[in-house]
DNA sequence: GCGTTGAGTTAGAGCGCTCTAACTGTTATC
DNA sequence: GATAACAGTTAGAGCGCTCTAACTCAACGC
């Protein structure tokens, strides 16, 4: 930097107000500056720059897994409203377990990043508050009702219901639902299918069988769901990663998707979108969720706003080719599917 | 840091020594010294860290595209490798496009990482030698001769031969090949699908159509292929990703996979073995190329190695599902498919 | 001609850490 | 008992930047 204030023939003082741009620097100057830097390759250290003005314009994003589309699709939605606003993303990922976000967020801590955004995280509330303590932090595909942070979540319950409401309104009666275990949301998935499920008169009808959010676990589940000979018309997997395994698995044993079972699964990644899948599903808005999330960091940052603002966002349900009304009591396959 | 010094009884330079887990301090001061820390909440400062001592034991990792599970998967291949040396990765996405690679590039030097590993990147030639120039650089998934880096990549060439074989070994001549584009890889994998058919001799049956690395490029390549009223038996996708798009667009027109027409993809995603799926591809063993591509940046930092390595694994095939014996001459389903 | 203004510029302290070199005890060596 | 060796500890400079407060200088009003 000095360097660069010697060559241009100015302070380095004046050097840091053009990087930064300030509007108090005559143009004759910025330009010899500028020029001065460009010569000598010159990039202003930002680590530097953080311990002097604690602020680094990045925010830091947890995803709690790479593989899982849904985080994809909400980091395009993250850098898209950071980068408008002069923000920069930098990521870490968390391997889909506790620790491994707990590192990241604990790397960017000791990075200081400006803000952190968890998204979809496993890790306990408390330690999730412990680290809002420690810098702004916003919830993504999680909800929290703390004041010491903000979150964005979808309406897991209404997700639940609106698939349920889909295949009832199908003719579907015996529906199971697989678990997503500890995954983000997946409680509040499970807990909306029984709701459901029970407002539909069909308690009796409804089978939850355990898995997490990986395609083993649709696997498994159907195996369980098969062995056991309760009658079943549709399944209601806890994200589409799970209702792929199951295809998958129904497929193996012959039993068609979906004129003998319907399938649902809930994110409309673009897995589901994939036209050799095509799998119905609950869309999550994704990119605006990430965007929201951002911006409400983003205004903690530049404008002070306080913590504590929960959004939740209405999913909706996309029908695609894995749902077709059931089978009828007379058992005849009715031979409507859908396009 | 003075607090936590003060709080365990000694001076700040032992706080410091603690912190990096020398070995030149008694237990007891260690032990004084950590309890204080926790008790304080004391997190150290990784940028007063780095500006001190020039590391901050992090490396950065940018991926080309977060959606292509490919680059998940090598993500964890870097992880595991990079932890197991005492070292954390800070990622970054350059969403497809090389001025996204060239700014999460420049946020990484800016910060000062001790390494940067580009994977799959689209930048061209010119501007990783100059990154390259500032930091210490390992390439994946693409591959360079330049000594001031290092570089990991499987053979394309001998990949796309590979597809070759297995088509002309099921008795296919009329194979299509879909084109990556600018996409890291594509043009080693047509190159290599033109040189293998022209060794069997079937290079007037060898046809190129162009495309990206999306599953749209599939679909469209598809359609003109069909259009185009040449006889087609087999197609060889640039990655799994087209080929998914292929294979969707395929079945959309009522041509059996793989009885009708055989599908071939590249890289063995995790979207290959979707069991739904099931795709015939060349495998990149992407894990391991992750793993030592962050071997190579760490024995540069640590034990001052020089530039200028540079690894081509070997692919192999997996077949699957989407490939089978060709209809033979007499017009006949040979009904004879992969399991 | 003097004070006022404001734009443009600058010196210098300080951010939180590491590193070098030097220091203090303690133990081993003759 | 003096010297050496060594483990453990410390003071203080310095990493590259930003920020505050102060400065310079031209234009302006009275």
């Amino acid at each position: 930097m000095d360097d660069v204030a010697q060559l241009a023939g100015v302070s380095r003082a004046l050097v840091s107000l053009v990087m930064r741009d300030s509007p108090k620097v005559s143009d004759r100057s910025r330009a010899a500056v500028l020029a001065a830097a460009d010569e000598l390759g010159y990039r202003p250290n930002l680590m530097a720059r953080q311990l002097a003005s604690n602020r680094t314009m990045t925010i830091g994003l947890v995803l709690n897994d790479l593989h899982n589309p849904f985080f994809a699709e909400l980091a395009d939605g993250v850098h898209r409203e950071a980068l408008a606003s002069g923000y920069r993303v930098v990521l870490a990922a968390g391997f889909g377990q506790a620790d491994g976000e707990a590192n990241a967020a604990a790397t960017f801590l000791e990075y200081r990043v400006d803000g952190l955004i968890l998204a979809g995280p496993r890790l306990p509330e408390s330690q999730i508050i412990d680290l809002a303590v420690e810098t702004k932090l916003t919830l993504v595909g999680r909800s929290s009702t703390s004041d010491k942070l903000d979150s964005v979540n979808n309406d897991e319950r209404l997700g639940a219901q609106l698939a349920v409401d889909h295949l009832v309104g199908l003719g579907h009666r015996d529906i199971a639902h697989i678990d997503g275990g500890v995954g983000a949301g997946a409680k509040g998935r499970a807990e909306g299918f029984m709701a459901a499920m029970r407002a539909r008169g069909l308690a009796e009808h409804a089978r939850v069988v355990a898995g997490d959010f990986s395609e083993a676990a649709g696997i498994k589940a159907v195996n369980r769901l098969i062995d056991d000979d309760r009658p079943l018309s549709a399944i209601f997997a806890a994200n589409d990663l799970v209702a792929t395994g199951a295809l998958h698995r129904l497929h193996e044993l012959g039993i068609d998707v979906p004129a003998e079972v319907s399938l649902v699964g809930y994110d409309n990644t673009s897995l589901a979108g994939l036209g050799h899948v095509d799998l119905s599903t609950v869309n999550q808005p994704r990119a605006l969720m990430g965007q929201l999330a951002t911006r409400l960091i983003i205004d903690r940052l530049d404008s002070g706003a306080a913590a504590g603002t929960h959004h939740i966002l209405a999913p909706n349900f996309i029908a695609r080719s894995t749902t077709a009304p059931a089978i009828t009591a007379l058992g005849l396959s009715s031979g409507v599917h859908n396009p």
